[in-house]
DNA sequence: ATGATTGGATAGTGCCACTCTCCAACACGG
DNA sequence: CCGTGTTGGAGAGTGGCACTATCCAATCAT
């Protein structure tokens, strides 16, 4: 198909495209002359998954060039290109820098346990983690509790989460598919999660504060 | 303290807390004379629960101003002022628009049972509710499986989160601390709760493909 | 008295995801 | 074979947003 019709079936406009194209997130079509080009499904499929990452996941578009680069490069072991892919994702771009040193300590101290406490292998450099310390210090600062046995619940569930996220990657075959499967489960359930706990706050709320 | 004391204690700079009060982020100082302005510990705390939104929160600055007006707004009871709050949170800007119909009639389908299924009452025009469907609805596009019963178990842990949550909240005494606890919460916890899920993820996949 | 500092207003900056404009090389109907 | 329209590509331009730099007059410290 040519670049009108993939513009038409994915509801992206033209230049969009052309943008992406320049970007390295999508492949560039197969030359059929100098001035044509002709795309397939698995254009197609590329191009919602990058809108995806992009709007539903707010992946910056370099973030994402990345990403999918990561996920082709078969230079690579599996695992050591899931890593690359799935560190890249964000939460990953600008922490919180202020605050004082105590309380970002503090935080560092109990993300450690806590992931001790859980089993898991404590990993400093994980932008996981330095994300977990930055938010954990915030809420230090603000004089929320978040202490380890506060947050233990939360590690348990997203233990679950993740125990039956990995199980359904490893039902694709093609390891290609795998990680993609890997990287679009990861960035498209953050919003289902998060909304899934808004409404369930919701609910909650509405049934412990409001009468009605 | 003065501007620049409140600068130095939060790690704001200065031309930034003035672009807060600006956009009405903080409330103006106790004036002690046509250029002097006196601020309090209530500002300093102010101001970081402003940072972690805009930063660790990424909400948008306009959304944050809405959010703490419907937090002060005491003309109206606690329940809805909550629900004005929350509601304004992201994620609530700019849905996916793309693709077709079809898709985007099952995601709501799904989403609606699911949330029957879950026994919680369905409000279609919750920006929740909204997110969810787009996130589903992606989903569906990209091929990746996203049934009821697939999703049944993440809103029994959304549900178990949001007990949790509503819980600590209730243990707050002063109405505006509970709504300030509530919105600090919402959106602190999320970064906690994604980066733990990451975390279990890379731990789980290296327990099931990376051998060592 | 006088130089520095303060708060406030206005305009400018940098980044980022597009989007517009142009162009030469085709494709195609008559 | 000729004119008309379309295509892909490249560069510059746009709009939104979160700051940030510059000014200014009033006031404070000495």
């Amino acid at each position: 198909m040519r670049l009108a019709e993939l513009s038409e079936r994915s509801g992206v406009p033209i230049p969009t495209i052309k943008y992406y194209l320049r970007e390295e997130l999508l492949p560039p079509g197969r030359r059929v002359s100098a001035t044509q080009a002709e795309y397939d499904e698995e254009h197609l499929r590329r191009l919602r998954l990058v809108r995806a990452l992009l709007q539903l996941g707010r992946v910056p578009v370099a973030t994402a060039r990345e990403v999918l680069a990561a996920v082709a490069d078969e230079s690579v072991d599996q695992l050591s290109r899931l890593g690359t892919a799935v560190a890249a994702l964000p939460p990953g771009g600008p922490r919180d820098t202020d605050g004082d040193e105590t309380t970002a300590r503090e935080a560092e101290r109990t993300a450690e346990e806590l992931q001790r406490r859980l089993g898991w292998r404590v990993v400093p450099e994980n932008p996981a983690h330095l994300t977990l310390v930055s938010a954990l210090s915030a809420l230090l600062r603000l004089g929320y509790p978040c202490d380890v046995s506060q947050l233990l619940p939360y590690g348990r569930l997203a233990g679950d989460l993740a125990a039956h996220e990995v199980a359904l990657i490893g039902e694709f075959e093609a390891p290609t598919t795998q990680l993609e499967a890997a990287v679009a489960l990861t960035v498209l359930y953050e919003p289902v999660l998060l909304s899934l706990r808004r409404l369930a706050q919701a609910e909650e709320a509405s049934r412990r504060f409001g009468g009605e």
